[in-house]
DNA sequence: ATGAAAGCGCTAACAT
DNA sequence: ATGTTAGCGCTTTCAT
């Protein structure tokens, strides 16, 4: 049946590395130009043409070679994903989403991790990006990056920003934290809390310095003191201690906001170290709605953040810069919902919401 | 200074696209071999004549391409990272070291997101993935997959599984789930408790299947009689569930085993709903060592897994394999201990530890 | 120390 | 419907 004419390559033994179109192409005794035809689907090939090349694909167990189709094609399909720290919950969250949409539309994700945020000086690390395989990146920050202002003229490659300072000249998409922090700290006011504390991320982030300035302003557009805020690493362990810290130095607050769900674990645990109570005592809200918020004990109220969302607009907005659409440079903002579980409470004794 | 000839293209001009090593060259009065050891940083170049064409890499904004320099080595520099769910905390911590260690090594990772575990039938998806632009594959099961064995077959590509079946013929890089079960177990009968229930993780997941059957082997060891299983599927709100039908069908036991730590918490939710403490009615014990398990309330006892190591030496395996090792099919159990805390005690009323 | 030529595997453009 | 030519940007010979 199949014409095996013998080519002075002997395509008869076992395929040493890799199957070429060529081989593939004398195999099947057409040119490699038909290969490629039947490969990429075209319609203007003779069925039995194409179904004797696609035996011959299976018999050598072809499969193209995508750094020559990148090569000619100049395109590389796949986006890369740089973060500093993949260990955050949003991040994670944030890359599952990246990693589908873009799977979707026929793009790879490739991980590009900077392990030193201070390292990331313009000139060196960043220009390296451009080498990567990738036409295009989601920048996710979640902590400062010196001199970004340079990262445009640098960086030769579309590029979209997440989490991140909403005043920067990019494109980029972040969770509102200015209305989910609004929507934390109202709660807890709505409850009859006068005194709160705001336990939030560290200086270096900018969303907790965006949760951190909403929890001062909402208190005071409240006409309420606010305390000085606790300023912890995002970890549980931080905020265990700065709430100990807290209760030794004097009377505790009816009420704790904590800058993440993990923060809000810890100041959980410090209250209850003291004999304190949840939500009788204090009431304590969290920001994230992660996974353990609706079964730790008592359930966390906390503030839900869309990362699917944030990653999805992340990446299609970096797809169609990819395809050539102008940057507008536009800032999208992904609203947050309260989810009230049992954490939090009206004040035990003291002032009522006036009604 | 420099001999800024014309040449046919107006190289004076703002670069359209990217400057090519021959742009470069033309630019430097130099061949495209020079440039290309300059920026290979090959000695064996005048240094005026490097410092020449430094200088127009700089004027031209020069980044060689990867897709060129693929073809002609053949190699992508990246290892492919295939997974069912990146919403794991395993697989994200993982991935998370293999990143780190492949950077290290001068390599990139490629999120190979695979949506549906059924749908990776061998002939199918698994073939797509050799066109992938990646010199190796990691694959991080946590589930069972359809005719396994045809995968060597029809891949061609250096492969390391992690977490799975260890039975497989291929190089695995796991957690050591019978060990750490163990530890989890024993843990249990040492203070005492002799009614122990496991809730574990789904059929599907290979290592749900592994800690399950430690759970009753170890039992059947201490000459007791295991419980029915539950089974669940990792999350919280399945074992909270469970554990509410467990207390409703019958007495509570006296110690809980739960597949890992989301689960474990769910369990404690279940326990405190029905009025009951922790530890002091019933002692659960997780698995993983999540964040969150330090600052649960009770802080969780729970064996920690060490995926950092697991993902580092799958990694390394991986990239032996793809410097032409030969597969020895080697089986890395990566060991765990347990991290005693404070939600497992003596039994309160009953037999105590043969002591 | 430098340059010229060839080719990696693929596909767009142009024949036939 | 199929084949031929050329070239993507780089690096490995092999000169010089």
């Amino acid at each position: 049946m199949t014409p095996a004419s013998n080519t002075p390559s002997e395509p008869g033994s076992q395929p040493k590395g890799r199957a070429s179109i060529y081989d593939v192409a004398a195999h099947a005794g057409v040119s490699a130009q038909t290969v490629s035809r039947v490969a990429n689907g075209q319609t203007n090939v003779r069925p039995t043409t194409r179904d004797r090349v696609l035996e011959s694909i299976q018999a050598l167990g072809y499969r193209p070679n995508s750094a020559a189709r990148n090569l000619k094609s100049g395109k590389f399909r796949s986006i890369g994903f740089v973060t500093f720290n993949l260990a955050t919950l949003g991040n994670e969250q944030t890359l599952n989403a990246v990693a589908e949409a873009s799977e979707k539309a026929g793009y790879t994700t490739t991980l590009l991790p900077v392990t030193d945020p201070t390292k990331l000086d313009v000139a060196g690390a960043f220009s390296r990006l451009e080498e990567q395989a990738v036409d295009g990146i989601i920048l996710v920050m979640s902590a400062e990056v010196g001199s970004l202002d340079e990262l445009k003229v640098t960086l030769g490659l579309p590029l979209v920003i997440v989490d991140s300072d909403a005043m920067l000249p990019y494109t980029i998409v972040d969770t509102d934290q200015e209305q989910g922090s609004g929507l934390a700290v109202r709660h807890l006011l709505d409850l009859g809390h006068r005194d709160i504390v705001h336990v939030s991320g560290p200086e270096i982030s900018f969303s907790a310095r965006r949760r951190a300035e909403t929890y001062r302003t909402t208190m005071a557009e409240a006409g309420l003191e606010a305390r000085p805020v606790l300023v912890g690493d995002w970890s549980a362990q931080s905020a265990l201690a700065l709430t100990r810290e807290l209760f030794a130095d004097g009377p505790p607050p009816t009420a704790v906001f904590a800058g993440n769900d993990q923060m809000a674990l810890g100041v959980i645990h410090a209250i209850r170290e003291r004999g304190l109570r949840v939500p009788e005592d204090v009431s304590v809200v969290g920001f994230d709605d992660a996974e353990e918020a609706a079964v730790s004990w008592p359930a966390l109220t906390t503030v839900h953040q869309n990362f699917d969302q944030v990653g999805r607009n992340a990446t299609s907005l970096l797809l169609s810069l990819i395809d050539g659409a102008p940057d507008t440079r536009r800032k999208v903002l992904i609203p947050t919902h309260l989810v009230v579980r049992d954490s939090t409470g009206p004040v035990r004794s003291g002032p009522v919401p006036s009604a």
